[in-house]
DNA sequence: AAGTTTTTGTAAAACGTTTTCGTTTTGTGT
DNA sequence: ACACAAAACGAAAACGTTTTACAAAAACTT
């Protein structure tokens, strides 16, 4: 029980397999006749092109790379099952590799993808990659390039990404609306873009407000784990530093915090207020619950694969891209921490 | 800048094509003089093979399709994260697609599966799958089959899965060590393969410690959220039932009665102990922190793709696969809520 | 030197599809 | 009956690789 094959329908109807392919295709010099036979056919037999020896021909591999930075993160596998639903509403088919946030790995699978022929390669590039000649080559070969969340403002291709400065700035406005004034920010590495502008979002809501910016009160994740939020809330308790408020760049780090917090009889949010960021599962669950801001990781997704889509008709007609950077809502979510 | 074929090559060093192929591939009748030539050649220009060429001679694919019920969802994550891994060291992609729990949608994803000549489908059965003549039409095309975690009695291939019947059972019997006798059961739906047998691992502690099965004490799951977790647990308080612990088929769940519990002074562990299973990130932050079993679930998806690579060795030499099922081990993870 | 084997190389077909170009058939008007 | 255009169909090449079958060249026998 094999795979039919043009030659295999042919031969049953006892024509050519040029009509065949033509027939099935809507070509204009197919009589009617013929093609409602070899479309009854087909259909009956549900026949479909073998996928390699249409790409020899047309170059459309109909297949595209996705690189996230982390495999089991509840955030990119949001935005990977949007990309994985909308790539199979237009018959695509989704190859997944993870950088493990690691710049030569990520660089390694750049390279795999484009080996494989795929007719694009969407990205969230690495919290390490420092350096994008990797991309500017996936662009020299013509193949379609999106990023999503993690972005480089070297490289001029189309992004969807959350409007981070924002989002950090309604985060922290909340918190001076609730009275808080020595507010800290746990924040992510250095290199990517969206810690920068998590971090700016905080530094123009503090100066927004009449609240001189201190870089004494500004902590440096690099893991984004639980354990650094722990860390940050220790010393913060043990350096006896003056703090109303936490703003964290990311979920586990405030949940460590909280841990912390909680295990100090500090009340929270009345002493200190905690304010995370993705809205995890686990903000839900810890108490007091996590107050954070909801990331629209599916419809990232979704996104990103529209703008591979336009990207890919562009190129078809010979166009340029546009590196537009197609910016998302995020949303306060208030719970009891804050 | 496109890829370079071996008519590129061969132009470059004025041989044929065939010489240039041979001598990539080792084979005894080129000259070890010109098989440095060419090697040194194709290192220096990146050349490699286009794969989908090569499948229309040797008709492998390198890729394989991976099918789990949820995108995202902590343990499939995880399992998804082995099997890429070790499709990267053997130079296999993966094409990752999700049932989303619909055995409708999970035939389809099997059917494009079928249609892109992926070497082998590795499958973790939705919970509504209740005919599996799909599976059996993979077998029938010769495409190698493996199955992971959810998996079905009714067909015959190689599988991995963990010991659900004596994870349930040290579970329990871990709850009846700590003095309870009245342990309640939150179990899954009544299909799948693992939530039966940790119903029955439940059931075989019970009896081999002269507990009575009672079926008033089993509440059975549909979506296994918190939510349904917490109506259990509030349908034991308001009834009156008398429990002193509950064993939930899953995490989320037991985090529902955890809540519930709290919200109602209830103590955990004294008065009624919780404990979950599959050590989901969130388990670890609840307060009581969860008890739980621990999945392998990178483990699992290592095992998986080594399944198939046997399969895929056995195919090639015309051997029929034995539909071995391998049992990994778990971990009891004793918490404060047990 | 002629014949034989071994080594080294290449031509060509095949995989299944798409598409260009050319051929045959049908239909129309004189 | 003929010329001619339009409609319908098919042959063949191409995509890039692999592999069979064969040819040329070199090495070894007698």
């Amino acid at each position: 029980m094999k795979n039919l094959t043009l030659k295999d329908i042919a031969k049953a109807l006892n024509i050519s397999i040029t009509t065949v392919s033509k027939a099935l295709k809507d070509y204009p010099d197919v009589s009617p006749k013929t093609k409602a036979r070899v479309k009854a056919y087909a259909e009956k037999v549900n026949f479909t092109p073998n996928t390699f020896a249409s790409y020899l021909r047309t170059q459309e591999s109909k297949i595209i790379g996705v690189i996230i930075p982390q495999l089991n993160h509840f955030f990119f596998n949001d935005v990977l099952k949007g990309i994985i639903k909308q790539a199979e509403a237009h018959d695509y088919m989704v190859i997944v590799l993870s950088s493990e946030e690691s710049y030569q790995l990520e660089q390694k699978q750049v390279m795999r993808l484009l080996q494989q022929n795929v007719d694009g390669i969407l990205i969230s590039i690495s919290d390490t990659t420092h350096d994008i000649s990797h991309l500017k080559q996936v662009e020299e070969q013509n193949v379609n390039l999106i990023m999503f969340d993690k972005y480089s403002k070297l490289i001029n291709c189309p992004a969807v990404v959350i409007n981070d400065r924002k989002a950090a700035y309604d985060a922290v406005k909340h918190l001076i609306d609730g009275g808080k004034r020595k507010i800290a920010h746990f924040r992510g590495p250095l290199l990517p873009q969206n810690s920068i502008d998590r971090f700016l979002g905080y530094r123009q809501a503090l100066e927004d407000h009449g609240i001189a910016y201190n870089k004494e009160l500004v902590f440096t994740c690099e893991h984004i784990d639980e354990k650094e939020g722990y860390a940050f809330a220790r010393e913060i308790l043990e350096k006896n530093i003056d703090v109303d408020a936490v703003f964290s760049v990311a979920d586990l780090p405030a949940v460590g915090a909280l841990k912390c917090f909680n295990e100090n009889n500090i009340e929270v949010p009345n002493q200190i207020a905690v304010m995370g960021f993705s809205n995890w599962l686990i903000s839900r669950f810890t108490s007091p619950a996590l107050s954070t801001v909801n990331q629209p990781g599916t419809l990232m997704g979704e996104e990103a694969f529209s703008l591979f889509l336009k990207s890919n008709e562009a190129k078809k007609r010979g166009d340029k891209v546009a590196g537009d950077i197609l910016e998302l809502d995020t949303q306060l979510i208030v719970r009891k921490s804050s």
